[in-house]
DNA sequence: ATGAAAGCGCTAACAG
DNA sequence: CTGTTAGCGCTTTCAT
């Protein structure tokens, strides 16, 4: 076992005959230092295998100089994207991060909010579970000052920066669109109305009916988690029913992928029966049969866009920049789901 | 902004009259200090706020209590359940975990595994990206004698433990029945066969046609990367072909699924022309149209034996565990993708 | 059962 | 341009 040998800045003192401090401000790149010292000093610096000790530097600094992340899911390309797009951001940066996701279960945001808390992280990207209603648990961030960028899943309350598409414009694009291929009875299939991405996809299906003069029928709003379970209930609900929709929009790919399956071994046919439209442009949009229309939006942007958000608070210390929301483009993509008109 | 105003163990000594050791002692639970005392400090600990600051503690310790996990991607249900299962263990024990996730890519593992190191991981958990063909990377936790447990995605080199399923008996059992259900000209679609995992499923996959008497015929094992892409390709490619395969076993269930729409779309009827069996069983498996049948193993499971694994190495300090392989079971899902007889 | 004191490795005044 | 010194918050002998 080759323990406790660890190279310290203090060996390579010793073995340059300079200070410590020499050593810590040239492997810092301190003005100040000669280049020719700097170079000796990080020359030694490899060939010992000389690796800084963060606990030491984080204690002085008072600062963790690492990032952490809640979101709610792992296993959606949209979140991969968004995480890919704040690593890229943040190790340009040098930031570290750490990763915590809560599985749409708020008592696990909870505990992930407490746990990074307490691993000091110098800020925080979230985006909210399922069924959080409140944000109590990350008031011991805002208390601090530590800043918090919410995306993608936020709530209405001012605080913290958020960044988000316009989702209620995206609901009415992708009802217009169902309306403009003569869908007359169209269905929404959404999650949790107490979460604002929801609720503003719903405020959008509703004004593109307003719109278009077609009426707003309660049965023809469903509401549950949109899991695969869920789907397949509403499914076999919607063969049921003697006044069948003849469009569906639904908040979420996965959801309606899996209905769409259902309602297609009850005998309808997609599009020509019941058009569909989806949300989010996941994986699954391109395998289902047919594919799903959808609503895109870039995930490795939006992380791009909260990651230097957050940095730019971390540098200028705005403290409290809370209220702030960015909002980025989003788009229809119309695949075989829901063409009718060719 | 409420900086500067953190707590630490000498506030909490200095407002009970008592020494900041005793309070560490207190709060760590140390026998030798009275119950009485203990109480009073948890509880003036718990009135004041205090959190304990990690970066001294493990200064002091020389240990990050926190284990590194490197997967080599995130967008995947069995990945997703895998991570579950560490993470119950782990926190369980108290132990943080950082996720560094290398997107498939070797170079972004390496530098996963540099980044882990650097914090000081007490131990490793790690499946390899695609492309990754040596161990190097990890050689500087092997030598400092930290832990690392492979899971899924190991290689043959004897370091570290190793946590898989039987691929040779799996690919044995998925031509089999491919098989038994009339199949006589088999394709198998692969990965990389640098990787442990796709060479065993394929050995499986020729035992299986060797003791059914059936021909080995080189066209029919097709190697890509088992990207979208790249199942399109072979599907095409399969149309195109004068005397087609009448069953595919495929080793991942995304390239599966993809490929039996790339076929279906030219015309094909599935199973009924060609039959398919797929591995993993991802969420996609239940949702592609005839639904898929696949190896189905255990993610959560493998990651609870992950983490105790290394929990227990942790413990007893055993130093140099290398080349324990734990398998696990898995098994085959008929579903209708490769249901000829009935 | 508790306290005093040293030190983990690093950085930042301050001094030269 | 470089060295001295003190201290970040915690744990742990060694005392008592």
């Amino acid at each position: 076992m080759t323990e406790k040998n660890e190279i310290t800045i203090y060996d390579l003192a010793k073995h340059l005959s300079v200070s410590a401090a020499t050593v810590s401000r040239a492997l810092n790149n301190h003005p100040g230092i000669s280049v020719k010292t700097k170079k000796r000093i990080s020359a030694l610096a490899e060939e010992m295998g000389y690796r800084q000790n963060d606990f030491a530097k984080n204690l002085r600094n008072r600062k963790s100089h690492t990032i952490g992340i809640i979101v709610h899911e792992l296993d959606s390309h949209f979140i991969t994207s968004v995480l890919s797009g704040i690593e890229q951001i943040l190790t340009e940066s040098n930031y570290d991060i750490i990763i915590g996701h809560s599985a749409e279960a708020y008592e696990r945001e909870v505990s992930n909010a407490r746990n990074l808390f307490h691993k000091r992280v110098d800020g925080l990207i979230a985006s909210l579970a399922y069924d959080t209603q409140d944000l109590s648990h990350y008031s011991s961030f805002f208390q601090k000052g530590i800043p918090v960028v919410f995306f993608d899943r936020v709530r209405k309350e001012e605080l913290g920066t958020k960044v988000v598409i316009d989702n209620e414009k995206a609901g009415y694009e992708a009802t217009m669109h169902l309306i403009q291929q003569g869908c007359k009875r169209i269905m929404h299939i959404t999650g949790n109305l107490t979460q604002k991405v929801y609720q503003d996809r719903l405020r959008g299906f509703e004004s593109a009916l307003l719109h278009k003069g077609l009426p707003m029928i309660p049965s023809l709003l469903i509401v549950n988690d949109l899991s695969e379970s869920a789907a397949i209930a509403v499914g076999k609900k919607i063969l049921k029913m003697k006044n069948k929709p003849d469009g569906l929009f639904i908040a979420n790919d996965f959801c309606a992928a899996v209905c769409m399956q259902t309602l297609k071994e009850g005998g309808l046919k997609v599009p020509q029966d019941i058009a569909i439209v989806g949300f989010n442009n996941d994986k699954i949009s391109r395998v289902v049969e047919p594919n799903l229309s959808t609503i895109q939006y870039d995930g490795a942007e939006m992380g791009q866009v909260a990651a230097s958000t957050l940095l730019d608070q971390l540098k200028n210390g705005s403290p409290n920049p809370n209220g702030h929301t960015i909002v980025l483009r989003h788009r229809l993509i119309v695949r075989y789901s829901s063409l009718l008109k060719r």
